[in-house]
DNA sequence: CGGCACGTTGATCAATGTCAAGCAGTGTGG
DNA sequence: CCACACTGCTTGACATTGATCAACGTGCCG
């Protein structure tokens, strides 16, 4: 997993054409796949749209007539039930490709996507993937490898579920978050600031929000993790993946 | 979802080649996708092995070099904890097809499969698979579109272990599971014989056996279900519906 | 016969959900 | 500028769930 991934921004076009084939993300993304001459169809076919933080990317039930290629900022899945209960899902980052699969596969979305913090995304039509897919098969088995990796991180999520203590999987979200969002300092202690609020993390966990609270006032007195407000304080990050491999509850 | 399908076994030879063009499963499965021509080619790279209750038919961790197309039976996808606690993540039924995205993409299988009964699976290799997909694009797609569907099951579930009660999960297995496995009366009755063990449903529940054999005792105590052993009858399968839409615990 | 795995049940306790109150921050309209 | 509503977070008290430990019966198999 690679860590804090700053985007530069599109010094060309405003709003539109920004051109992938120079975009950063795209070495990092699964259009890496791309050579530098289908990246121009690819820039050719998209157009870049930019968000306020909550705005919506796109609603569950929504035709996935297009795919979105997060460019900056981050953006959230969230799946909410027939009684309302929403449940956030997957974070996506710079680099990340939403909505492919209903593209190709004619489906609609399964899951309401949101603007976690101001954000750019680049809009990508069917036509334009079809046409990349066609002359690039290696294009689609990227999104198979992608997918699949999800539905492996979902199936472990939900191994996690069963047989960890909430405590213990806020340990390992807390260790996955600091991967992108940390910053380590040369005595060892890391730092970072919370892309999420507590509902939210909450949620990620699959309990309430008041437990959760709980729980992190039980960390911030043993000293594991100081929190306050969005920013965590670890002072050994080590002492989470400790929380984590003990685990039961 | 198809109801339950039966298997008309492989007239042709015993162990090898029992020539997929004519296989009842190739119509529901991923395979629908060949032409008749091509099921030729699968069949030509294609071997089955026959399976006894409980044997393995992969184990997670080695390498994903072949597919596996489940011709009777079911098979059980397991994941093992690094503390030892087995979960099942899903069963697989006649005309399934496991193991493509570790095939394609490279990787090595992230579960253990499992022969739930005595059961046939068809082997192929990865060398036939890659030729089928090079020459009939849309298999690709249909692997796609089938992972895709895979991970929006387990997010689903996700979303369920978030916000139902052990019991309302039950309930929704239940119901999943006599649309495979039930028999539906003329007086509405439906009954069916449990393909799994208890510890393997509480594990799909996502709760330890002793809780699940308690909820049995009292959806048995209340009517709504009678469990004698692995089987189940159950008066009004509406009544499970209504447990599940309750669901909060 | 003696393990061994499975299933059921009971007793007990920790974990967690629920309900409710209060507090801080923020934006709005008067 | 203030009153007000609103939202998110925390905390407390309480009820419930569900996990754990343990005992016991059953069927299976060597």
């Amino acid at each position: 997993m690679p860590s804090t991934v700053s985007c530069r921004r599109n010094r060309t076009a405003a709003s539109t054409r920004p051109g992938c084939a120079g975009c950063f993300n795209r070495r990092l993304s699964d259009w890496k796949a791309l050579s530098d001459e289908e990246a121009t169809i690819l820039a050719a076919g998209q157009s870049s749209r930019t968000l306020a933080s909550g705005e919506s990317v796109f609603r569950a039930g929504s035709p996935g007539d297009r795919v979105f290629c997060v460019a900056s900022g981050s953006v959230a899945l969230r799946q909410t039930d027939t009684e309302g209960n929403s449940v956030l899902l997957q974070l996506a980052y710079p680099g990340d490709v939403l909505g492919y699969a209903e593209c190709i596969t004619g489906g609609s979305f399964s899951s309401d996507a949101e603007a976690l913090g101001p954000c750019t995304v680049c809009v990508i039509e069917r036509d334009t993937v079809q046409r990349l897919t066609d002359v690039n098969p290696t294009l689609g088995v990227q999104f198979l490898k992608r997918t699949s990796q999800h539905l492996q991180d979902a199936r472990q999520q939900l191994v996690h579920n069963a047989t960890l203590s909430n405590r213990a999987r806020f340990a390992h979200l807390l260790m996955n978050l600091a991967e992108r969002h940390g910053r380590r300092r040369i005595d060892g202690e890391t730092t970072m600031q919370l892309p999420l609020s507590r509902r939210d993390l909450a949620s990620l966990v699959g309990t309430r929000h008041e437990t959760l609270s709980r729980i992190i006032s039980r960390l911030d007195q043993e000293g594991v993790a100081y929190f306050s407000g969005r920013n965590v304080r670890i002072p050994r990050i080590d002492s989470l993946r400790q929380e984590f491999q003990i685990g039961a509850g």
